[in-house]
RNA sequence: GCGUUCAUAGCUCAGAUGGAUAGAGCAACAGCCUUCUAAGCUGUGGGUCGCAGGUUCGAAUCCUGCUGGACGCACCA
């Protein structure tokens, strides 16, 4: 609850509705109150331009000034929270009370803790969120970060303004796509299948860029692909449910728990040998089952990296799922007249998009529109989402458009459709809740060898460059020390206290001696700590490096800016983080009797620091507002920004002020400052899914 | 050709939905570690907001045209 901006709008409101005798409505209200761009302008102010449509006239200049008499004259009703107005040019401008805002702010942050900013919404949504959705036949890229790691942070910003969400992984584990990994696997004479035991995806890939590869100049590769794929769609629908059993099963039993698809069954007895080849690829129930053993492999990979990275998700869809009932979505389409059919494949055509949307294919197989009209409508029937987030790049703005284009057509032309279970009720009422999330493209990322660079990769150079930062600095401790040692004037006891304390701070190598009372073996111990700090930054680099631009613009790539860790990154606010951990542990700080201190906080004008400590109140203020936008525009770089700028007002203020060595009463309120930029700080590294360090 | 989208400092990007003097970070240069972690801080230089019109009291932001890039446009996903 902001209650300066909200007495001030009454206040302004009050001034419009006595002097000039017009009401406000309360959105209009809304937009009174600005936030001026510059510290020296205020902390709300309002624009004379607004204020001619409520009875103030003559020059944008006379109006602020007439405003700014009566403001004047009234001021007495908003003393308690503000400290003066002021008018400059066309602006009237507040004040607020500093002393007040600041205690407010941060006794607010230390009383609510890790819930600071938490909204509860008058009316939560039920929101799915599909995301990462990775490509079975393709291995996980850094392409695939994106996707993975705005859709993650999304669900985190919307669950923790109060709503529900879903999140979904839609595997991409059909499509011609398939047919081709199937060609591949029975083409080739030399696979080497110890290989494929010990790596299995690796093996899928070289497949795939093989296949890839071949298919450029032997035309008989997308045939054969093409004719493996239909066999696969055929037999898969021989022995399918009926449509109808379908959707019945969703609306009889939607809380029962669905059987998650990556515990498919493959037959233990069949096993992916050279023996067994002929039967792979020479019978149709040998494809199906290959299509499941390469699904299967691929999703274990890729719950190892998702873990790796923090990702998780509530259940794993795959598009073969609808595909079993693409054909019934065809006929309905038909049938309704909705869809037609044009030179020999089936089309919708959606208003104001010229280019047809292509339902199926003419040799009858189906394409990922009706998988994906499919899944929606049984989304819908499972989760009875209030928003479904597609969070997918933007080159399939077009396929969006069709498939939001044709759910537009289900609402309109409801009646036209026959109802199969239920399926014109879901299907008419997802018109306008589906939204397209999408980003731009990651330009210029390669390495020497190719195109694609897997994720793993990039993390482990980023994780080295980390590891080799942090080895330096403890190198530059050590060598102060050993410095001092040598500077003449010093005693060597002297010197042997500011040992301890240097490798207190860095856990280096020696402590375990120093201290000798823990078991581990020092060096294996300290080992491991560089490597997972190390990790812990390299992956917080790399995700920032994604979540740090707004969405839709194209990233351009660099390897340079990834992998410097200063400034704008990822790493800095890590490391802003563990240095507040480090001065609460030097302090002596324990946060819950500051808990229960919190409401005896107060902050003196007169205290050099307080300009600075202000300025920390005032972002950390901000958060909501920040929260706000970040659900709005569905845009996780919102919190990024921000959080950037409040980790370099407290550096700020660490740099220039000491508080070791200074009086209690003075250090109390302080310490609530740092616990507030640190609560604040640590909530926003965990909706953007970057590690967080107790120590770096 | 049609559609979508983008163009802001040498580089990477912000710019609160049309408002006050366009801001950061890298890089460059000059400083700050016997004092709470220098992955930090301070300072300097760096701009015709792609170009040209238009709407408006006011435009980086909205409209039109042009230039240049990216992406998409019938059986891939």
């Amino acid at each position: 609850m902001d209650i300066f901006k909200e007495t001030l709008k009454t206040f302004i409101v009050n001034i419009i509705k006595e002097e000039k005798k017009i009401d406000v409505s309360k959105p209009q209200a809304e937009k009174l109150i600005k936030n001026p761009p510059d510290e020296s302008f205020g902390d709300y102010c309002f624009a004379a331009y607004y204020m001619q449509n409520y009875g103030f006239q003559g020059k944008p200049e006379t109006a602020a000034a007439d405003l700014y008499n009566l403001c004047i004259v009234r001021f007495g009703e908003i003393a308690g929270l503000f400290d003066k107005i002021e008018i400059k040019g066309a602006y009237v401008n507040f004040f607020v009370k500093r002393e007040i805002f600041v205690s407010e702010v941060v006794k607010e942050t230390v009383d609510s803790g890790s819930d600071y900013g938490r909204d509860v919404p008058e009316k939560p949504l039920t929101v799915a969120i599909d995301f990462s959705s990775p490509n079975i036949a393709k291995p996980f890229g850094v392409g695939h970060l994106r996707s993975t790691v705005i859709g993650m942070s999304l669900s985190k910003i919307y669950e923790f303004c109060g709503h529900k969400v879903i999140k979904i992984n839609y595997l991409g584990d059909f499509g011609t796509q398939f047919g081709k990994l199937i060609e591949a696997f029975c083409r080739y004479e030399d696979i080497d299948f110890s290989e494929f035991e010990k790596d299995p995806v690796k093996v899928l890939y070289g497949l795939y860029v093989r296949i890839h590869k071949d298919e450029q100049t032997d035309l008989t590769v997308e045939e054969e692909a093409k004719n493996r794929f239909k066999t696969l769609e055929d037999f898969m629908s021989v022995n399918k449910r009926s449509f109808e059993e379908y959707l019945g099963a969703i609306t009889d039993a939607v809380n029962t728990k669905k059987k998650s698809i990556d515990n498919a069954n493959i037959p233990k007895t069949i096993t992916l040998s050279e023996e067994n080849k002929n039967f792979f690829c020479g019978t149709a129930e040998g494809q199906y089952n290959l299509w499941k053993i390469f699904r299967k492999l691929s999703i274990v990979e890729f719950k190892r990296i998702y873990k790796s990275i923090g990702i998780e998700f509530d259940v794993y869809e795959g598009e073969a799922e609808s595909a079993e009932f693409s054909k019934d979505i065809k006929e309905i389409l038909l049938e309704s007249g909705i869809a037609e059919i044009s030179e020999g494949a089936v089309i919708v055509n959606v208003k104001g998009i010229k280019a047809p949307a292509l339902i199926a294919k003419s040799d009858g197989t189906s394409l990922y529109l009706s998988r994906d009209i499919v899944t929606a409508v049984s989304r819908m029937a499972k989760y009875n989402f209030d928003k479904m987030i597609y969070v997918v790049g933007s080159e399939q703005a077009l396929h969006f458009s069709q498939l939001f284009g044709i759910f537009g057509i289900l609402k309109e032309d409801a009646e036209k459709i026959k109802d199969v279970k239920n399926f014109k009720h879901y299907a008419s009422m997802i018109d306008g809740r589906l939204v397209h999330v999408k980003f731009g493209r990651i330009i210029g990322m390669s390495t020497r060898k190719g195109n694609l660079v897997f994720l793993e990769d990039y993390i482990e150079e980023a994780r080295l460059k980390a590891q080799e930062k942090l080895e330096e600095r403890l190198k530059i401790s050590e060598d102060n020390f050993f410095a001092e040692i040598n500077d003449g004037g010093k005693k060597l006891t002297e010197g042997l206290e500011k040992l301890e304390g240097i490798r207190a701070i860095t856990e280096n190598v020696e402590k375990q001696s120093l201290i000798q009372e823990q078991k581990k073996e020092p060096a294996e111990s300290e080992k491991n700590r560089i490597y997972l700090t190390s990790l812990k930054v390299g992956i917080g680099a790399v995700i920032f490096n994604d979540l740090k631009t707004r969405r839709t613009t194209d990233v351009n790539f660099n390897w340079d800016n990834v992998l410097s860790f200063e400034g704008q990154t990822g790493p800095y606010l890590q490391y802003t983080v563990s240095r507040i951990n480090s001065l609460l542990k030097r302090l002596g700080v324990n946060e819950t009797d500051l808990k229960n201190d919190a409401k005896s906080f107060s902050f003196s004008k007169n205290d050099t620091d307080f300009d600075d400590i202000f300025l920390i109140a005032k972002q950390i203020y901000g958060l909501k507002t920040a929260l706000h936008s970040a659900v709005e525009q569905n845009e996780p770089s919102v919190l990024s920004s921000f959080a950037l700028d409040l980790a370099s007002h407290f550096n700020k203020y660490y740099q220039n002020h000491r508080l070791i060595g200074r009086d209690y009463d003075y250090v109390k309120p302080r310490i609530a400052v740092l616990v507030s930029v640190k609560t604040v700080l640590v909530s926003i590294l965990n909706l953007l899914c970057i590690p967080i360090l107790e120590k770096m």
